[in-house]
DNA sequence: CTAACACATTCGCTTTTGCGAATATGTCAA
DNA sequence: TTGACATATTCGCAAAAGCGAATGTGTTAG
């Protein structure tokens, strides 16, 4: 390990930050807690992939998780360093700015509040749930 | 490559932040321009080592490196992108919290500052350069 | 020109990271 | 209990990053 000592500030959220997959995954977070099926479908990667770079930003202290029967909400977490907290809520404000970032944002609300979210909601409540609201 | 398209905004500076030399060497050059043999004094790192992190930085468009005589002098560079230049700020600030940030500084200053830069500043007054101010 | 100096780059290696494929875990319905 | 579903984890593998050692480049002094 080149990092055998105690990390230095900010050095982790760095290398947490440090990958498009995860920028993509918090900035889908940013206004509201996300199912990890929406994720898949609006990422359009692998459910592994995704999981893996969701259980990173957990040890990084970046997200939870909430477990709603079969399915797992993950949320943004405030990181307890404030500079951490301002780093985090740059990134996002500049994230939102980008054309790409956008359009997986739209396709979020696409998936969790468009037709399919109606049935969805419907389905629940009848309390015969398919997909978490 | 994992990230063959454009890369998504930030990315490029986190990768860049994503290192506890680089860390260092950045807070450094926060209040001043620094030649790169203070670098290698006040890390106690190998000359290398420290030309590839600046090199690295030279290409993520953070520092900008300026020839005098035989001596490098590098100094930060503000991003061109707003919220990159805030991240950057707001990282700065965070590092100058940190006990051994603060003690790289003490180092620089005693290098470049202390004795042997007054006996340095003399050298120049009577134009026989031998340490950049 | 040559030697000394400051710095940059290259090379081979090890560690780390990200990936797809496969598999494991947890939850619910029947 | 079994099967289906949602998600997590493990397992190689390939790419990338960081490192020390060696070497290259540019500058100055003699």
């Amino acid at each position: 390990m080149p990092n055998p000592g105690k990390p230095y500030p900010l050095e982790g959220l760095f290398k947490a930050l440090a990958d498009r997959t995860r920028l993509r995954l918090l900035h889908l977070m940013a206004q509201q807690e996300v199912c990890v099926c929406y994720f898949v479908e609006v990422l359009r990667a692998p459910q592994p992939k995704i999981s893996r770079h969701l259980a990173y930003l957990r040890r990084a202290g970046l997200v939870a998780a909430r477990r709603e029967g079969k399915w797992m909400h993950y949320r943004l977490l405030q990181p307890a360093d404030p500079y951490a907290a301002e780093v985090l809520q740059t990134t996002l404000h500049a994230l939102h700015q980008n054309k790409s970032m956008q359009r997986d944002l739209a396709l979020l609300q696409k998936a969790c509040c468009g037709v399919s979210g109606l049935v969805n909601l419907a389905a629940v409540a009848e309390r015969t749930p398919r997909k978490p609201a």
